[in-house]
DNA sequence: TACATTTGTGAGTAATTAATCACTTTCTTA
DNA sequence: TAAGAAAGTGATTAATTACTCACAAATGTA
């Protein structure tokens, strides 16, 4: 990964995020990242490539905390690490947040495919808690998330705390 | 409002949440319409005034469902008309609403403002049932029903209503 | 009927788009 | 140090973009 290379990623992120993967082109990245256009196409082949480029470089993050999750036994520790998920993501990784969350209404089961482990995991925990419907559960689980991951990330709420307190209390 | 006119609404709608806006052309959509692409200019000024007709069409709805749970007395009628919402949204009404929540991450503070008087009615409700904190409480709601809604938008899960009960278990 | 307004068209516009390509510069390694 | 590979450029491309405008058809209204 050459320095320009890295200065593409950047700045097509930054852009993507704040004004979306269409409304972006490959000219404005260019200009911003400092290169010219062609650079561009050879690194990633195409705009979509760099696209990819930039979900590439969250995966293997994202696929360790899933990880972590299907790995842990006690089941309430399961539905809390699960519920804190959305209040952990670290202030410098928003942007690529916010445009994943952008692009689930453009790519068809983008991120759906990739939590489905997370969701066995709590449907297991709600199972081995006693829950009613577990199925139902782990489902809701996965809403409440995905909502709380929304509100953080488009409008940082400032009792961040509170509010997972209060989740939390939902699940005792 | 003329027929043509219903049509390019009717076209650009489908296109807009589908493709997305930014990516969809004024010429797909008077293609789509069968019209000439001068009327859409004609109707709706621009393409921004296309996607502000759009949104026009479910205010009015949309003014008329928080009117009645900002005007709801008891508490925990408030609560549950709140959680029922996102499962009431009538199946013909998919694509404006997965336009409306695409369309959040690109303009700012966009349906944020509105649901305000929600909140608020959230607020004062949990006040009056006792919970220790309002604030994070009717924050909470609202992420839980902004998850909820995304969901069904854009996976239509089948067992809804056990999703509903299982939400409503834990606000009572 | 006559005339004004609205509705509609289609050919045009300049600007921008994603992508290519011939070319030069820099790096690697034998 | 020679040469091949990789990195980088900038001009160029055909297609598409949002939008305009002169004009024609339809509709209203006296």
């Amino acid at each position: 990964m050459t320095e320009k290379q890295e200065k593409i990623l950047e700045a097509a992120l930054q852009l993507f995020a704040e004004q979306g993967y269409a409304a972006t082109s490959t000219s404005k990245v260019a200009k911003a990242a400092g290169v010219s256009e062609g650079l561009i196409f050879r690194h990633f082949k195409n705009k979509e490539g760099l696209l990819d480029a930039i979900f590439d470089s969250i995966a293997e993050r994202t696929k360790k905390i899933f990880a972590d999750i299907v790995l842990t036994t006690d089941p309430q520790e399961v539905i809390t690490k699960i519920l804190e998920m959305p209040f952990k993501i670290d202030a410098g990784e928003y942007r690529i947040w916010r445009l994943t969350y952008a692009m689930k209404w453009q790519i068809q089961n983008y991120s759906r495919e990739k939590i489905e482990p997370v969701k066995m995991a709590a449907k297991n925990a709600f199972e081995k808690l006693g829950y009613k419907n577990p199925e139902a559960e782990s489902e809701l689980i996965l809403m409440l998330i995905d909502g709380a991951a929304t509100a953080i990330l488009l409008h940082e709420p400032e009792n961040k705390m509170d509010i997972l307190n209060s989740l939390k209390e939902k699940y005792k």
